[in-house]
RNA sequence: GCCUCGGUAGCUUAGAGGUAAAGCGCGUCCUUGGUAAGGACGAGAGCCCGGGUUCAAAUCCCGGCCGAGGCUCCA
């Protein structure tokens, strides 16, 4: 809601003329003309975000007006209607209720002259032109808890378990003895509330401006990042990593749009739902909203398809670039929370509660195979209404031996969103803080918001969709095993993922012979490159330790006449002696199946610029 | 969004009303080096932006922008 005071010797209004048509125009309860004297008159926009809660509008409106009447030192209050201070309006309805709503409020505190909704008025205003005369003020429609302390009572608490594989369940924070150090502090956070780390930064966010990976950019907005040769190699072989997990298992890659149109009810709906963060903007004169997942575009292609109950489990795919959210300014950081970031997300139309069931498992153990590849721990919570957990207690054992660890239990009294039931897997960063990840959801409502049906001989029915994401963000994948490294004796990123896999530090002039060994590893699709620059070889030694470098040779005469190469292994300290066959190989098997893609940068260093890392 | 702290060379920081410093990096030269940083010289600064106070502002004041932390929040 958009307010904005005029302290004014005199208000006047008559109103002329309707707005628009039906009964949007009010004829009860107000007067058609008015005029107050020694007032102060607050032009009210009421906001489409307002609807989520618009007793709460009513009451933080009130609150300014409060405050700002007290300055002004008047009880005097016109409330003018005026659609003209925002872009994105409320329904008229909720405008109108609003307004309705803070008359009463304020009838009996101040002397109230509501002016009517819905028409066409001349008005005359007389401002009184000192410095506080003009103030505007925008209210949203949540609730600060300082101001309604029986607002936080509203929301039942969740009851909190700990199940163990063999079926065991206990209370979340009795089992803490029982688990291990990551599922300690995610219990300690989720369920006591205990702030960890308070005060530091976290160690990700140095490490990938100093590493040269990824910067900030003040000419963006707030969480939209920019990535450099190095970070982006990074970032494009996670992507690439999640792309190939999804498809083996089935899911069918799709690409769409990344804004929707807020005329349409099903989109302006599920919108709707999720509050004010989203970044929502005007396009000639349609009113638009940049997606915070991928839900919309496979929502919209899934109910255009003619669905046959063969084609279930449906499985559609998409690597969000990008999807956004208008996180609040204090909340933004690293790479742990962004405005725009890129979410893996598949949804799967099922046929019945049963195979979503079946897929929400598949799915979940699929998440949990990231774990391994990526080098990070994942602990799991499943979380559920309490109805969906009575009626599937035996099943939700069988999901917890499936994963094979403890799983944290969220026992939800009723339903707050439009899942029923979801797994999360969260990392623990460096000071103990968790990162959720992966996720997968049960969704009973979305199907049938967005009109997605499948056909069988019986006729058509909607279906249990599953959102899912395998990796969960890649941005704070990347966040994950940058606090990984935090922790260990010599921080590195895995072979795969290293920008420089193999570097050689020439002497006695053998660049050649070196190029000649790049070459040999990039049949491989392996990346290794030369320091040719004319530094000592200590100098160019301690370059390769901070570059994170996991293989690095020193190539003079004897590497060159003999047949062994001294191989630093990063990882380890040491140096061994190899062949060049033996240290393809070693790199080769060090890699695996996972991504190869070819160097970002230049051969030589000499030529590698600085990016800045910022 | 609110509160606290910060923003000075490409990077990391020192300085605190009176001519703007250092280390790293960068350039040139010397060194032709064998496993974590060889030497010399040099270039490089709208001191985040806009206002104000002052003879004088990077420095003090106000507003904004950006960053970190805390609150709230992560659908």
């Amino acid at each position: 809601m958009k307010l904005l005071f005029i302290h004014s010797d005199h208000l006047e209004f008559e109103a002329k003329q309707k707005a628009g048509g039906g009964d949007l125009a009010e004829t009860d309860g107000v007067p058609m003309e008015g005029r107050m004297e020694e007032c102060v008159t607050v032009f009210t926009t009421v906001e489409s975000g307002d609807e989520e809660d618009l007793d709460a509008v009513v009451d933080n409106a009130a609150t300014e007006l409060r405050d700002v009447a007290d300055q002004l030192n008047t009880t005097n209050v016109v409330l003018y209607p005026y659609a003209h201070l925002s872009e994105d309006l409320a329904g008229p309805d909720a405008a109108k209720t609003v307004m309705r709503n803070l008359e009463a409020e304020l009838t009996g505190e101040f002397d109230v002259l509501r002016s009517p909704f819905g028409w066409y008025k001349s008005f005359e205003v007389s401002c009184k032109g000192h410095p506080l005369s003009e103030l505007s003020r925008h209210v949203s429609a949540h609730r600060d808890e300082e101001k309604d302390p029986e607002e936080t009572e509203e929301r039942e608490p969740s009851d909190w378990h700990v199940m163990t594989p063999d079926g065991d369940l206990q209370g979340a924070v009795g089992a803490k003895s029982d688990v291990n150090e990551d599922m300690q502090a995610f219990i300690e956070d989720e369920v006591e509330g205990i702030e960890k780390g308070a005060g530091d930064e976290p160690p990700h966010i140095e490490l990938m401006k100093e590493k040269s990976l990824v910067g900030y950019d003040e000419l963006s907005d707030v969480g939209n990042l920019r990535w450099y040769p190095r970070g982006k190699l990074v970032r494009d072989c996670l992507m690439e990593y999640v792309n190939d997990l999804v498809v083996e298992y089935g899911g069918m890659p799709v690409e769409t749009p990344i804004m929707y149109d807020l005329g349409a009810r099903a989109i302006d709906e599920h919108a709707g739902k999720f509050g004010e963060r989203q970044y929502r903007f005007e396009s000639g004169d349609r009113r638009m909203m940049l997606r915070f997942a991928a839900c919309f575009g496979q929502f919209s292609i899934m109910r255009d398809m003619y669905i046959s109950e063969n084609d279930l489990p449906l499985r559609v795919y998409e690597m969000s670039t990008y999807s956004f959210r208008r996180e609040q300014r204090g909340e933004v950081a690293g790479l742990k929370r962004l405005r725009a970031f890129t979410m893996p997300d598949m949804h799967t139309a099922t046929e019945d509660m049963a195979q979503a069931r079946e897929e929400l498992v598949a799915q979940a153990k699929l998440a949990l195979q990231t774990s391994e590849d990526l080098g990070i721990n994942y602990e799991p919570a499943i979380r559920m209404t309490r109805e969906f957990f009575e009626e599937n207690r035996e099943w939700v054992q069988e999901v917890v031996d499936d994963l094979g660890k403890p799983a944290l239990i969220e026992v939800l009294p009723e339903r707050h969103h439009y899942w029923s039931a979801k797994i999360d897997f969260a990392a623990i960063d460096g000071l103990g803080r968790p990162i959720e990840n992966p996720t997968v959801q049960i969704d009973v409502e979305s199907a049938e918001r967005f009109g997605i049906e499948y056909h069988d001989g019986e006729g058509s029915h909607h279906t249990p969709i599953l959102h899912y994401s395998p990796s969960g963000g890649i941005e704070r994948v990347l966040a994950a095993i940058l606090e990984n490294t935090a922790t260990m004796d010599t921080p590195r990123l895995p072979t795969w993922l290293s920008p420089t896999q193999v570097r050689f530090i020439p002497v006695q002039d053998h660049v050649e012979y070196c190029d000649e060994l790049v070459d040999r590893l990039a049949e491989r699709n392996l990346r290794a490159d030369v320091d040719d620059r004319d530094e000592s070889v200590g100098k160019r030694i301690a370059r390769a330790e901070t570059d994170w470098v996991p293989y690095y040779v020193v190539v003079g005469d004897r590497e060159v006449e003999g047949d062994t190469l001294g191989v630093n292994v990063r990882e380890t300290g040491e140096e061994l002696d190899m062949s060049v066959e033996e240290l393809l190989e070693t790199v080769d098997e060090d890699v695996g199946e996972l991504p190869r893609k070819r160097r970002y940068l230049p051969k030589h260093l000499s030529k590698h610029p600085n990016f800045t890392g910022n």
